[in-house]
DNA sequence: TCCCATTATTTGTATATACAAATATAAACT
DNA sequence: AGTTTATATTTGTATATACAAATAATGGGA
């Protein structure tokens, strides 16, 4: 069935989670290759673009929760592809070489996952799209 | 941050969840009042509307996975709000008295969600918001 | 200088969701 | 009729995410 067929699909809450459910699976399907979920690979791509960033700064940027960040970062961190240097209350997370190797098939992989849903939507509407949902995300007070 | 601030916000992947942990939260609080996370809500819902709905009908209805709808069901079952009569290979779910007796409760908490959103950003525009995100929801194919 | 409030991060625990395999039934084909 | 295929649902297990509490360190005021 389509989501625009569903008995709720006029619900702001079925369609944003229904369109983030199936967008989250072409992305697993995209970094797949890298055997990395979509919120790892972005969050390793953080840190090799700016290394030394600080759990805070990801909470900032990922909009997610700081307990969460900690959880993707363990894991991260067990496949070497991150550490994490603590000095006092900060915390710092730079890229190991093992990570920074992979930034190539990263790219990669973003760069599928772009070009697929751009020929599903076109670029333009894709980017329209983005658009107002951030527009929206951003009056939604946390 | 806003989410437009945010590094990633012009990619899909980060807004679409982005968005859709915003909404999650939003609808969060305004089901508090029942005890009840959105989905079991929406599911109860289906399942007063139409007693004796099939797990099959809620997968395609809520765009959920099979499993999915079962764990929802169990806990609902559990709390005896619904119950499940199979027969054969297929399983009907009933609500129970006590399920429909939270209807009112039901319709109240789906209402504020409603008017929520709607002045956070306008009805039309976010009817406009919901019709472009079921378009592009429906040309990802599962 | 010491206490308190604030900030940064982690831990314990819980939840919704999913995948893959298992089960059970019904339907279809030979 | 008996065997195979398809359908419906559940189970076992894993994952991302979150909340609330805990820990730890910094900075400001008395």
């Amino acid at each position: 069935m389509k989501t625009s067929e569903s008995k709720y699909c006029q619900c702001l809450y079925f369609t944003a989670n229904a369109l983030a459910r199936k967008i989250e699976k072409l992305a697993q399907v995209s970094w797949r290759k890298v055997d990395l979920s979509p919120s790892h690979a972005y969050l390793l791509m953080m840190a090799i673009d700016e290394p030394g960033v600080q759990p805070s700064t990801l909470v900032d940027h990922l909009q997610l929760q700081p307990s969460t960040i900690t959880r993707l970062l363990e894991k991260l961190e067990a496949r070497k592809l991150v550490v994490r240097i603590t000095e006092g209350k900060t915390t710092n997370v730079y890229p190991t070489q093992k990570g920074k190797d992979l930034l190539p098939r990263l790219k990669e992989c973003l760069h599928e996952f772009y070009s697929r849903y751009a020929s599903l939507l076109g670029k333009e509407e894709s980017a329209k799209l983005v658009q107002s949902m951030n527009k929206f995300a951003d009056k939604l007070i946390v």
